[in-house]
DNA sequence: CTTGACCTTCCAGCGACGGGAAGGTGTATC
DNA sequence: GATACACCTTCCCGTCGCTGGAAGGTCAAG
């Protein structure tokens, strides 16, 4: 079955409004660019709440879920490990656009600040391979 | 014990000289500040050779061992897989000083690319978290 | 009817160690 | 000599964040 037949019976099972889509997990894979596999896993691991399933036990996904996925995404891409995603996803439930902004800009600023010693380690590292031959 | 009588026990048993001096698994531990654990699963794996051992089968380790085992740890410390520093290590096998220097120097580079690239995706997400309120 | 793309569950393994058990060895101190 | 303690040994299991693969169900198209 094509991407495009699955959306249209996707459509087609359940006459929704626009904001209530349903999502395959295959779907919310592309869309995300997150790998089914790893969906499953952070489902597994409670990073994503259990999602509905469809009468033939599919898991459907909503754009809630996408945004969750993706917010999940780019908090991981700054190298944050699961349990501190776990965290700041727990706020994004519970507080305030405001706040969610700080964390993750203090998540962006400290991985900034740890790249910035790497590369100054790394520096220094590759003068001491330079006079590793004059030695 | 303590490492002062450890390190005169090793001298007594073995009048050597300075040279080739040996040391215990703890003590390259200490020396080049690689776990002791590590030390072991590198040679389970094969990244280091399989070292004498004293009478009371301790490992035994060299001043090469020690040498060697530092390269590594840079190596590692640039972010190489334990496949790449194999293969970089038998190079340091076999080859000259100069084709070890080259080798090291490209790796450096190539992890600096990598931590630039990864600053200015970084720099960008900032940008859009910063957006992220007002949108 | 078959092919093929999806989806499901479950179990295994990766890299690079680290923790901890169970036991031998060495020195220092009582 | 007994004991305490640091060190060493092998062994096997656990970690993190997935990823692969088996074995099977479901759907639409040719």
């Amino acid at each position: 079955m094509s991407v495009n037949a699955m959306e249209t019976r996707a459509r087609m099972n359940r006459p929704v409004a626009a904001e209530d889509a349903q999502f395959t997990i295959g779907q919310i894979a592309r869309l995300t660019g997150v790998h089914a596999k790893t969906i499953r896993y952070y489902e597994s691991v409670g990073l994503l709440p259990t999602p509905a399933r469809s009468e033939n036990h599919y898991r459907r996904y909503t754009r809630a879920d996408v945004n969750r996925l993706t917010l999940l995404q780019r908090i991981r891409s700054l190298g944050a490990p699961l349990p501190a995603a776990r965290s700041l996803l727990a706020v994004t439930d519970t507080a305030r656009c405001a706040t969610v902004r700080e964390e993750l800009l203090a998540l962006v600023d400290e991985r900034l600040h740890d790249l910035d010693r790497q590369m100054a380690a790394l520096r220094k590292q590759r003068a001491e391979v330079e006079r590793y031959q004059r030695a």
